[in-house]
RNA sequence: GGUCGGUUAGCUCAGUUGGCUAGAGCAUUCGGCUUACAUCCGAAAGGUCAUAGGUUCGAGUCCUAUACCGACCACCA
């Protein structure tokens, strides 16, 4: 053995050995083997991982391996995500710096690049999840666009239709222009930004918004009915400017006295609130704003323009007109697409809704009688308030990248058809025979939502043999997730999985926390303080990443990850390697041992009784996930316990000590294994290696020494 | 405005149902190339556990209030 760890020289080497050996497909299921189940989230393949990645693949490696040395029967299916508008948009930024747009092709030629640039991403990405040592059975991995997923999610939606939980609904919605596509409310980024007020007369009465190019949108003026101010004018008429038109003045208590004049123009067409007015005073609504962010229904002069153009010769034509009152500076938030930044435009659109309150009310009621647990308590109270509070969920994009919404509608008759993917050749409302499918894909949160158990199913389907993966693993032991997606995913998986299935998706749910930088702060591209896994890897080792991960902080807290951290991880590993060498040096032959040397000399006695302690408490701690406490109890026993004082005290009686070291080291290198699979599968080759005594991987957990 | 957190050594964090003479890693200081490892060994220094009250034989740990920091959500035309 060499004075030092190479971590280069041993981690591919090792990590292929274990693939091509199996070691990471489930074993034949033998009666009372328990099954132990991880799916993994799939990350996007659209990009390289990053720390957060590596933190939560690491989290669940360590609880795949140790299951798997306990004898469980134990599979972690490992995935891909398309991640629609995401991977679109990170395209569409491809396409435009080769001077291009997606409009320069067909929704089949676009779909088409779009799936290459994908799988080309998925390979390198699953190279990635290879390289942080993940344990996960890749015989079964799967893709979201995969063809059975994509049938079980069309039979899902199919289902919702036909129980009334879907509906084609008219509402508003948040837009973005640039992208193309509706955004469901979390999509949306708000910000505060500077902007202008203006008051413009409406005869009778002055209205403030910072909006004017709106105008020609209003179907009323709304005040406050307690506003003694305009009390009077309620139920009377106010002028648009520069159109002339005349609109009611209508009074409601969403009003705010105290902002502009108290009086609002009501806009349903484009605003949130708006839009709740009209619909609670009958209103109507004019579109002015089209989906190309440009003017429509306007007189001639503004048809075209694009909004903020559109805004400044409004302004420009009220001041020839007198009506414009007054024009302040005006600091308001406003809505901003998450991905390429554009202002959000509310748009009234028809699309396809997912009644929430009888799904969140199956999840509540399955989190309440704790059929799942979540361990952390503050993200049960995340969860539990988000499923109370859910709204109507808007399932349709109008983004190509994504799985097309099974939906026809009949030429003649306008009814629409739902099914579970397959053509209708007729309508059958009308017998038509002209049918146009919705271009719409479907919120890729609707199909990840069923991800637990699509899985499993197209597994079986691929498999229709006597042994039911399905069966056997769902609901799943255990969801390890990040809890920035609990609204997006958790609860829609519990949601969907109780409503498909009938059963819980997973009985556990563990909620890590995000990866910060060496002082806690958030990790940005802008701020320059990005941790690259894969050269920490290169540089230190997966083992010491891994340990860095987890190292000082609680699984369901932010870690704050520094390059001091995974060096001091990576000298633990080259400790415990240089332990093993120090040993293999003390004689020709290692044998594996199945029960500790006698002896009854103190020291030894001592050391293996630390020695089952550790391993007793460190069963313990990693059953209930306290992974940072398990791998610093390791450390102080190995370091300290094991390295510093009882091998230093052997060193005046080698020969004795020999076999005690030996065994001592094996079963340490057995509890090491899950937080540092590489450095202790390579020492095992090293100093235990055998072909028959088999990979250190498929040994066993030390129980009951 | 709503929800959920945090405040413990210079830094980053642990501290499970209250018993702590409050711990770890990194950083610091001093001394060591001792033939497994200098990616090391030995030693040391460093905290009135945010503040104020309360419960208790006993509080970092429970309760109340205050201050500051943070996350997510909503949002005034």
């Amino acid at each position: 053995m060499e004075s030092r760890f190479d971590h280069l020289k041993y981690e591919g080497q090792i990590y292929k050995s274990w693939e091509k050996g199996g070691c990471f497909i489930p074993k034949k299921i033998v009666r009372g083997t328990l099954p132990y189940s991880i799916i993994m989230p799939p990350p996007n393949a659209n990009d390289d991982l990053h720390v957060g990645h590596a933190r939560f693949l690491t989290i669940q490696d360590i609880l795949i391996r140790f299951y798997r040395m306990r004898g469980y029967s134990v599979l972690w299916l490992p995935g891909a995500d398309h991640a629609g508008i995401e991977t679109q948009y990170v395209f569409e930024k491809k396409l435009a710096a080769e001077g291009k747009s997606r409009f320069d092709y067909s929704r089949e030629e676009l779909f088409e690049s779009l799936m290459k640039y994908t799988l080309n991403y998925k390979g390198i990405m699953e190279n990635q999840i290879r390289a942080i040592g993940c344990s996960c059975d890749w015989t079964k991995s799967k893709f979201t666009l995969d063809k059975d997923i994509i049938n079980i999610v069309y039979k899902t939606f199919k289902k919702l239709y036909d129980d009334g939980l879907v509906y084609r609904g008219e509402t508003t919605v948040n837009y973005c222009t640039k992208c193309g596509t509706a955004f469901s409310q979390l999509e949306v980024n708000h910000s505060e930004e500077e902007g202008f007020l203006y008051t413009i007369d409406y005869g009778s009465i002055k209205i403030s918004t910072t909006r004017p190019e709106t105008i020609f949108a209003d179907s009323a003026v709304c005040v406050n009915p307690k506003d003694e101010r305009y009390k009077k004018y309620v139920g009377q008429e106010a002028l648009i400017p520069i159109v002339n038109r005349k609109i009611p003045i209508i009074a409601d208590q969403v009003v705010d006295i105290e902002f502009g004049t108290g009086a609002l123009k009501v806009t349903p067409a484009h605003d949130f609130t708006d839009f709740e007015i009209g619909r609670n005073h009958n209103l109507s609504y004019i579109s002015v704003i089209g989906l190309d962010g440009r003017m429509i229904n306007v007189p001639p002069k503004y048809v075209g323009k694009k909004v903020l153009s559109a805004r400044e010769m409004v302004i420009k034509d009220l001041k020839k007109e007198g009506k414009l009152v007054s024009e302040k500076k005006n600091t308001h938030v406003v809505g901003r697409c998450y991905r390429c930044n554009s202002l959000i435009e509310p748009m009234v659109l028809k699309q396809w809704f997912i009644k929430t309150d009888k799904l969140s009310a199956l999840a509540l009621s399955a989190i309440n009688q704790k059929q799942i647990k979540f361990d952390i308590k503050k993200y049960e109270k995340i969860a539990k308030n988000w499923l109370k509070n859910l709204k109507d969920w808007n399932v349709s994009r109008q983004i190509v990248w994504g799985i097309q919404i099974p939906a026809w509608r009949c030429n003649k008759c306008m009814e629409w058809t739902i099914t579970e993917g397959e053509t209708p050749s007729m309508c059958p409302k009308c017998g038509h025979t002209e049918l146009k499918r919705d271009p719409d894909t479907f919120d890729t949160w609707f199909s990840s939502g069923q991800w637990p158990f699509a899985t499993l199913l197209s597994l079986d389907e691929s498999n229709k043999k006597d042994f039911s993966y399905f069966d056997y693993y769902y609901p799943t032991s255990v969801m390890e997730t990040a809890y920035d997606i609990i609204p997006f995913w958790v609860i829609r998986m519990i949601m969907l999985g109780i409503y498909a299935t009938g059963s819980v998706p997973f009985k556990r749910i563990l909620i890590h926390g995000l990866v910060r930088d060496g002082q806690g702060q958030k990790i940005s591209k802008s701020k320059g303080n990005v941790i690259n896994p894969l050269v920490m890897i290169e540089k230190y080792g997966a083992d010491a990443l891994r340990s860095g991960l987890i190292w000082g902080a609680l699984v369901e807290n932010d870690i704050s990850l520094s390059e001091e951290k995974i060096r001091a991880q990576r000298n633990f590993a080259n400790k415990i390697w240089n332990i093993a060498r120090y040993i293999s040096q003390g004689t020709d032959e290692v044998k594996i041992r199945s029960r500790a040397p006698k002896s009854s000399l103190e020291a030894d006695v001592k050391i293996i009784k630390k020695l089952k302690n550790t391993a007793r408490s460190i069963t313990r701690l990693i059953e209930k996930h306290r992974l940072n406490e398990a791998i610093e109890k390791l450390y102080n026993f190995i370091w300290k316990s094991f390295a510093n004082e009882y091998l230093e005290s052997t060193k005046t009686r080698r020969k004795e000590s020999q076999k005690i070291l030996e065994y001592v080291l094996q079963e340490s290198l057995k509890l090491v294994h899950p937080f540092m699979p590489f450095v202790s599968e390579a020492i095992w080759g090293e100093v235990f290696g055998d072909k028959k005594k088999g990979l250190l991987i498929e040994q066993r957990w030390p129980v009951n020494l």
